[in-house]
DNA sequence: ATGAAAGCGCTAACAC
DNA sequence: GTGTTAGCGCTTTCAT
């Protein structure tokens, strides 16, 4: 057993004073070339890493991030976390990873946790049932920033990084306008959250707006299986939608199973586009077309704000990641 | 600004000493009924938080475990991960996540952010190119365990938690055979890494020992893309196998999109299995047939020998998760 | 160019 | 039952 090298050890291996050896290793001026050598040649020997701990006591902050999500294995998060996690690597930062379980109570835990562990900033998306986000305004008293990523409240006084859901909704009922479907079954997810809402919003409005006549059959399904139960419910009636929209992967993977089962011939039976972050869509035949929301593309935009706000930028804001229309050949 | 609280404010404000809040708060006998509900009451109205860094300092030890693997979104590592940050939870531990990227100089950064940080142990997934463990067995020297899982070094000298893959290789095998499958594509991934080279002898020994006249086509496909070709390749033939053995969820998406092309009715005129953590096959009709190797209890079982090791208990050992068969609709 | 000393917030051994 | 003190490892101000 041997511990971790200390400041201290190598002050008395080298019979200099700590401080000496503090400000060698950090090239500080005042100290002579030898010196520095010397220290350094020991530190590498010793394989001496400063210890966090202390160093974060002294300055109060950490080289931390907390990460709240409601779940880590999701279609979605996987790619979102990834990018993140490279990010922050990239900027020396470590991303402390937390989940929800959609659970409010938990996602209070984590909070403290992080402020536990004074992270200097938390990404968080929130679960469906958190109405009450002043315990996360507070914590700018901690001087901890704030980005609500993905899953946001409704309260605009705070930094919220979002795909663009309204316009990635817009697009695709665009695309399904543009290849004339008339009755199109529209499947959103729970009804709480703001994607689905801003989701919904996208797609009722460009219809109100710009087509008329077209038949559209909207469900809530909050799983796969719920999706799947759906597609099989409307797509073994006689009068079969010719297209199916899927607001997420999740709805996408348990439509596909419908579909697969009524044995549709894909775009020809039956057209169909998702809201998708590119995985899902690609592993079918044919390739899906849909709109991409890419997690990863939203954690660079999250890591950036985020690099703003300890920067001292950090107004509220609501960004949104670009959705862009991906042909596939399912519609 | 309305910093984190200390013991030291509130001893001022309660004209008590700094000790006797901290013995107040965690109820330590010799404080007085009336003084520990007088020091709970601030704490809890200033929202006293314990600084971790101070903890820690003093202990040199945190309540963080630190999680390396090559790359998160993953179809295997979601799951992982969401199984380890909830047990970590449950336990009052919180996972620091790292990438390497699959590059074994990112991975010995990793290992020394983890040092920095004092985490109490690691899990690590090893990069396809890691042959040198040394740097990880050293780390015992400062007092923090390694719990290696899944990729996992050749060594024997360290603590490997595994899912069963010779086993399950051999389960897949045997539900082939007692399919009278007789010309099988059996497609595995990267050559280097510890679960292919087990999987593969699992697959073989099974045939070898049990059923002749088998004509099985090996094929090492490290993407979807290489195993979609694959399948491509050898499914259009006039010789086209009669069953698909996958060693992966990636493999299998690639196989599944192909058989999807080629229109093959399955089971019908071709079988699929897959060794899978499960997500995939659930979503495609029919059901794919698959060995579960899952992640979430992979995770359960490297936190327990976690934290048996935490309590002394940390011979080198190789333990493994049991692999279940599944019945799908593939096969 | 180097050293001494204070202090970050907390705990625990040792007073009284 | 409560207070005093030392110290975890580091940075930094102030000496010299």
């Amino acid at each position: 057993m041997n511990p971790n090298t200390t400041l201290k050890e190598m002050s008395q291996l080298l019979e200099l004073s700590i401080s000496t050896i503090s400000r060698a290793l950090k090239d500080h001026p005042d100290i002579s070339i030898a010196t520095k050598r010397k220290v350094r040649e020991l530190a590498k020997m010793m394989e001496y890493e400063p210890n966090a701990f202390a160093v974060n006591l002294r300055t109060n902050k950490s080289k931390l991030f907390g990460l709240i999500v409601p779940v880590i294995s999701n279609y979605f998060y996987d790619s979102l976390i990834s990018s993140l996690a490279e990010e922050a690597r990239l900027n020396g930062y470590s991303l402390l990873i937390l989940q929800s379980g959609d659970d409010p109570e938990i996602e209070k835990e984590n909070v403290k946790l992080c402020k536990q562990n004074r992270v200097a900033g938390i990404f968080v998306s929130i679960t469906k049932d958190t109405t009450d986000i002043s315990f996360f305004l507070k914590l700018a008293d901690n001087d901890i920033q704030v980005v609500f990523i993905d899953k946001v409240p409704k309260q605009d006084n705070c930094i919220r990084i979002c795909v663009a859901d309204v316009a990635a909704a817009s697009i695709a009922a665009e695309a399904l306008a543009a290849k004339r479907k008339k009755n199109i079954l529209a499947i959103f997810g729970n009804n709480k959250l703001s994607i689905t809402q801003e989701r919904l919003k996208g797609f009722t409005t460009f219809f109100e707006k710009q087509v008329k006549k077209v038949k559209i059959d909207f469900k809530e399904s909050c799983s796969l299986t719920e999706a799947y139960q759906t597609t099989i419910d409307r797509c073994s009636k006689s009068a079969r939608p010719d297209a199916v929209f899927c607001m997420s992967d999740e709805i996408l993977a348990g439509v596909m199973k419908a579909l697969q089962e009524l044995r549709l011939d894909i775009p020809v039976d039956i057209g169909v586009i998702a809201i998708s972050n590119g995985l899902l869509p690609k592993i079918y035949y044919p390739e899906i077309t849909y709109v991409e929301t890419s997690g990863s593309k939203l954690g660079k935009l999250a890591h950036l704000k985020m690099m703003g706000c300890l920067a001292g930028n950090c107004q509220a804001q609501h960004l949104q990641v670009e959705s862009i229309f991906v042909k596939g050949a399912s519609l």
